[in-house]
DNA sequence: ATTTAATTCAAACGTTTGTTTGAATCATAA
DNA sequence: TTATGATTCAAACAAACGTTTGAATTAAAT
């Protein structure tokens, strides 16, 4: 077993206390200390608290992003010149992202609750990176996603789009408390049968009425 | 017109600034300066910074879920014995929520993102007074969900509560967005608009299948 | 008017914060 | 080996933090 680099070991204890604490809450010292790193460190290496939640931020990002697009495009060509079904275009969206967030190697639920919190702080760094990734990803849907859904007037579609984004953020980030409400009934490890439920209700949200 | 008292004062900055900032990002100082108050009064009130955010919520918290119950009440009462419709058991859980997230003179947008950035704080005090409000509405709602969604099996049952929760809170926390993504075609300053729209979502959502 | 309690205030407390510094240590190439 | 650049380290910096104190002020009651 080889030691991982200064570098991801700052990033691993960042994520981990960004998420548990906030990006305000989790101090440097707390940090370095969880990566067993000089203080110092973090500083050499990133430069600022800032630019560190920014590479927290990108080295979960860009990869489930780029996943997200190639499983469309998979979905996309298995259909040949016919439209994508709509439960494809959904899975292509929420998989990818779900199945991060139940994948532990690859930082899980942790970052999945890191990123729920950020969405809400108004940073404005933080914010241009978080919604820029979005608009990247949306450009790419929203032709399947218009397709799929063409009696949608335009107003609707945002709005229900809106609500997607809210129920699926809120399945990945919070994992815990689904465990608790409902008395042990649901299991959030579930991974594949959590997606197929939300998939299923999406896809009833979005064609309702 | 009458000056609002000390308290009040406190508990209107620590919202904004809470909301603002994080419950760790906004400092007292912060608070009491924009509050035209001295320092030392925040911990004549309230005793500690924790029970300050802990009032923050019960001022709102407790009239919200009352009007909740209430409304719920009203639709039984309209439907006699017959069962209540999905729509109006719905309207009665995300309505008032939504209403008093549009309604400035209390706290409207503000609170409401203070709410969702808390629902993904691990602090336990906070966790637990959120928490057992959220039980308290749903022991009222449930009887009422199930009966008009019985062809749900528990697990899709709570699964779906758990989507919804997650619709409701992404809207009342995060109502620019909506008007970014869109380009300005949606509005989310049009409340009955918004709560047909959400409302329409979710039924779909919940009957899915 | 006098007393008593409630409230406000400026000032200070000891910690903790993000950040900087300059020397010590390590790795690599000449 | 020596020299060079990259990395780590302990120590310190000023600033901001939550909290406490005790006196000054205001309001209410006698």
């Amino acid at each position: 077993m080889t030691k991982r680099s200064t570098k991801d070991r700052i990033l691993d204890a960042s994520e981990a206390l960004f998420a548990r604490d906030g990006s305000s809450g989790a101090s440097l010292r707390a940090i370095t200390q969880r990566a067993k790193v000089n203080l110092a460190a973090v500083h050499y290496h990133f430069g600022r608290k800032d630019y560190l939640l920014e590479a927290v931020l990108a080295r979960r990002l860009l990869p489930l992003n780029a996943e997200r697009i190639r499983s469309l495009e998979a979905y996309q060509q298995k259909a040949g010149r016919k439209k994508v079904r709509l439960e494809n275009v959904i899975e292509a969206m929420v998989g990818p992202a779900l199945r991060l967030s139940r994948d532990e190697t690859k930082g899980g639920r942790i970052f999945m609750r890191l990123l729920g919190r950020l969405v809400l702080e108004p940073d404005a760094r933080v914010q241009k990176l978080l919604t820029g990734q979005f608009e990247t990803v949306l450009k790419k849907f929203e032709p399947a996603l218009t397709a799929a859904l063409p009696h949608l007037e335009p107003q609707d579609f945002f709005w229900r789009l809106h609500f997607l984004v809210g129920s699926m953020a809120h399945t990945m980030a919070d994992s815990e408390r689904i465990r608790l409400i409902s008395g042990g009934i649901c299991d959030p490890d579930d991974t594949e049968g959590t997606i197929q439920c939300l998939v299923t209700f999406l896809c009833g949200g979005l064609r309702a009425k």
